[in-house]
DNA sequence: GTCTATAAATCGATAGAC
DNA sequence: GTCTATCGATTTATAGAC
């Protein structure tokens, strides 16, 4: 009943695994915009038309590495929305956007910082929910220049820490427990 | 005496400031790895030739436009170091840094956020012991996970959240002011 | 699923006229 | 400073064999 997952769902073959991994390394390195068919087919070992036999064009593939992490946030701000209050949603959002960044830290500073990226996000219908969700869920039920400064702060801050040069050698943990640290900061009144 | 600016100073003729101005716009919107010259001929209206007779390589437009922001940023670096305490360093830094970045919203997204460029700042030496320059103001003198993750925060939040559609709307003052309340925030001991 | 081969367009970059 | 014209390499994408 209801909540059915309107983003598409990470049900991959192993090749499209494959391709999707090396997606994510060479959208990290060069960007989406400057990565092409070839580049991932050869960090594969096959030839491109084997890629389009998997994805028939390249938004494909870009949907489908940005897939990956936004159907966990859909389920993440889903979660937050049955909060008992908003104050609740909030921190609940936070923790589950901290654990996926940490746990998935190129993913998520290609979806937050990649150009393309948000470009196609901004033009992809279901994806494009998902974020007025997120959105509305860290404002806080406010919408005064204060409530949207503090809202764009969340995401920008831990999607530019997760792959920040100073954080690379840092462990899971340790970057969770001091990230965590520094949005609670942000959440504090004053 | 000394402090000689060693990125390249923001000295254009009309022609490099068309082709620079057209640049980030089109950076901004496609990334810097999916801008070709022939977009950037198009925006201006002109050929591909007449930009190769400013810039004779890509590379060199890239150069050109991180220039604008991060000659600036040097001589902030620099009038923070000369403060009289690191606290005080750090707090001139991040107060120039909040200026720069709303000043300049769409250039220091493009700095802080295009895989291409930071690959690219990376690789430049020049820009890269600014950089190291600002992390060691930012860090405060520690280099322990807290500090890290403290110091990786500040830019993140400040160049993510300078492009961050909710912001978009917001007049400048509005936003250096709000931006300023939230970077404060991740100063505080905890 | 993967290959070879190819098409049509575009890429960065250069030469030379005006 | 801008143009036309062109180079060789690379791009997305398809056809068809295995």
């Amino acid at each position: 009943m209801g909540a059915a997952t309107t983003i598409s769902p990470p049900v991959h073959t192993a090749a499209q695994a494959r391709i999707i991994d090396a997606a994510v390394a060479l959208f990290t390195e060069h960007g989406v915009g400057g990565t092409s068919l070839q580049m991932i087919a050869d960090a594969i070992g096959v030839t491109k038309a084997a890629v389009y036999h998997q994805y028939s064009t390249k938004d494909e593939i870009i949907l489908a590495v940005a897939g990956v992490v936004l159907a966990r946030l859909e389920t993440a701000v889903g979660a937050a929305e049955r909060e008992r209050s908003r104050a609740r949603a909030r921190e609940a959002l936070l923790g589950h956007m901290v654990d996926l960044a940490v746990e998935r830290r190129r993913m998520a500073g290609i979806l937050q910082r990649d150009p393309v990226m948000l470009r196609f996000l901004q033009e992809h219908e279901p994806f494009r929910r998902v974020m007025e969700r997120v959105n509305r869920v860290l404002m806080g039920g406010a919408s005064d220049p204060r409530a949207r400064v503090q809202a764009a702060t969340f995401p920008s801050a831990i999607a530019g820490t997760v792959v920040h040069p100073l954080v690379l050698d840092l462990d899971d943990a340790t970057l969770h427990a001091q990230l965590t640290k520094q949005v609670r900061k942000l959440l504090q009144p004053r």
